[in-house]
DNA sequence: AGTTTCAGCACAACCCTTTGTGCAAAGGTA
DNA sequence: TACCTTTGCACAAAGGGTTGTGCTGAAACT
């Protein structure tokens, strides 16, 4: 015994009035007498009465949805991403659909093509780190659909996006360490096709410079932004004659990875070598010592995208603009001599 | 120059046939000639169509959403289990719409409401901490829409439910303990009205009294679930004239909260003192040294309980059943003497 | 040749809502 | 009284798709 919704039409004919009538009635349209207006809308608010969203959406053709593609949901960098985009989206009634690319360029085509065939009315994403090349992203452009990337973005000149100051982010970290009385100064760098990483590798040696040090490439070390590739890469960094006295990991994996391979050395932290990079605070301070690190304003970050996916979905000829966010350097143990 | 989805009614007009040709023409219908559904299917491939959802749902009264409700959505435990939810959903053709209780009954109810007037088929949740009552609930069993419950469970006669065998982890990690050689074995214990957390509670009594260990009240300490709570536990714990050697965290936060206060106190991990609880594999090993602890398959949850909702959504006649998902105990560094 | 049969397509209704237009009854004016 | 305006509602179309039924012309039958 399954109750079906109520439509319009249940009212009408419980009134015995027409359709459109009733229509009316609940819109306070003047056309209807106020007598049979009260007699609508008691009936409408005693049955719980509320328009389907799929007869509006095929009439306004608006779906109300967002879709937000990101490499992965269940990291914390991204679930928090999405928690302040869903925040904005569901103050203007939109609901959004979220899907991942799992950092896979074929999965994020897939994404792409499914959410248009759902007729969602725009994407806000994050690219997969192995996007190079956006012929997937034609369709939102050419149709002028709302496209919104951040973290990760691309094309700035067609598409608006939301980025942190990478390249301040590690300035902040090097100049700290170098206040701190570190001198052989690492960086473990990461995938350098993302303009992310560039950045952030920027951020590096622009403080090397600026404090005077040399630019010894040997403490400037790559990976492929897995843990055990940064811990393999800080491995690298220990074998060195002259060894590191303080490192930086260029994400938050990478990080990590490098904190293991250090304590895995047998190296004490902040005496030996210190450790920062980029993690949120619940992590930063699960280790011991405490990890200084950036911290991103992830909850913003999406905040901002949802704002600027709604500022192109009610004027879609705007140009393009980007956000950028600055980030927190947050100092704890790990760096502190 | 927004170009607007395309119709049958666009290629009907295209190829100067009828719409109902042109659909039938795509499903190959035996009263469309093979020529004619030859050349329309061609034209449909060249011009990407696809059918409009919104007028597919109109039509068959159907909305493929499934609306997810957790307390938060950014924590990994419950950002895996949609995951998993979401997995199965994508392969049936549905798409999930997320909203976050924030652990209040009133946003709770709220996000019911929300879900069933955008016509979501149905619902999977996780009941916020604060809900006792579920009139929220009603709506969706009176009308035999699916609903399924996983982690924080009720009305398990009526709703279909995935839950973990909270009882056995905690008897697990206690007897881990005991085959260490541990003998003073303490449990942070949480909210006694969560189903959860007395079936943990009784875990570890349980394993207390299976192995012959005196039932000492004074180690069975109760926190709110906080980090600061559980520490604050901890130091109650460890100020006792014969404090515990081994101590267990009733959840994540808890365990966390623990292990922080025993730093705090300078005692040694696992020889003065050893530590287990809830944890995912990456935060377990993020902590030195690496915590012994109970590892949910939240993936699987997610997953089980998409499925049990489809089987629902197929048969709404069925009997509600209950999934008990096994818990895996995972021996790491601080816990092995 | 006249009738039947069937292939092959068009027409119309339905799902639910909004909204422009039509129309009847009531009121007002000359 | 005859005409015009206004009130208050009904009708119909549109949005995109499916599907039962109606219609037309040609092939196959007697």
């Amino acid at each position: 015994m399954k109750k079906k919704h109520l439509s319009l039409k249940d009212l009408a004919s419980e009134l015995k009035v027409s359709i459109s009538t009733v229509s009316r009635a609940l819109k306070n349209h003047p056309d209807i007498s106020p007598e049979m207006t009260k007699k609508v809308q008691a009936l409408a608010r005693k049955r719980n009465y509320t328009p389907n969203p799929l007869a509006m959406g095929l009439l306004r053709q608006q779906t109300k949805m967002i879709g937000v593609i990101v490499p992965d949901m269940v990291t914390q960098f991204f679930s928090s991403i999405i928690s302040g985009i869903e925040h904005v989206a569901k103050q203007r009634g939109y609901y959004i659909i979220i899907s991942s690319s799992y950092d896979s360029f074929q999965k994020e085509r897939e994404c792409v093509e499914n959410l248009l065939q759902t007729r969602v009315e725009g994407i806000i994403m994050s690219l997969s780190s192995e996007t190079k090349n956006f012929p997937h992203l034609r369709p939102l452009i050419d149709r002028e659909l709302p496209l919104v990337l951040f973290d990760r973005v691309a094309l700035t000149d067609k598409v608006s996006s939301v980025v942190v100051n990478d390249r301040e982010s590690t300035r902040k970290i090097a100049l700290h360490f170098y206040n701190q009385g570190y001198r052989r100064i690492a960086f473990i760098s990461g995938a350098s096709h993302l303009q992310m990483v560039k950045e952030r590798a920027n951020g590096y040696w622009e403080a090397i410079r600026e404090v005077g040090l040399p630019e010894k490439k040997e403490y400037f070390v790559e990976c492929n932004m897995t843990q055990q590739s940064a811990a393999q890469a800080m491995m690298k960094l220990l074998r060195l004659p002259e060894p590191p006295d303080a490192v930086c990991g260029v994400s938050h994996t990478a990080t990590f990875g490098a904190l293991k391979a250090i304590r895995n050395g047998g190296l004490t932290i902040p005496n030996e070598i210190a450790v920062a990079g980029f993690a949120d605070q619940f992590h930063a301070e699960l280790v011991t010592p405490n990890l200084t690190s950036i911290h991103h304003p992830t909850f913003e970050i999406g905040r901002e995208a949802a704002r600027l996916f709604f500022e192109r979905l009610e004027n879609p000829s705007e140009m393009p603009v980007q956000v950028v966010l600055n980030t927190q350097l947050v100092p704890r143990g790990s760096s502190l001599k």
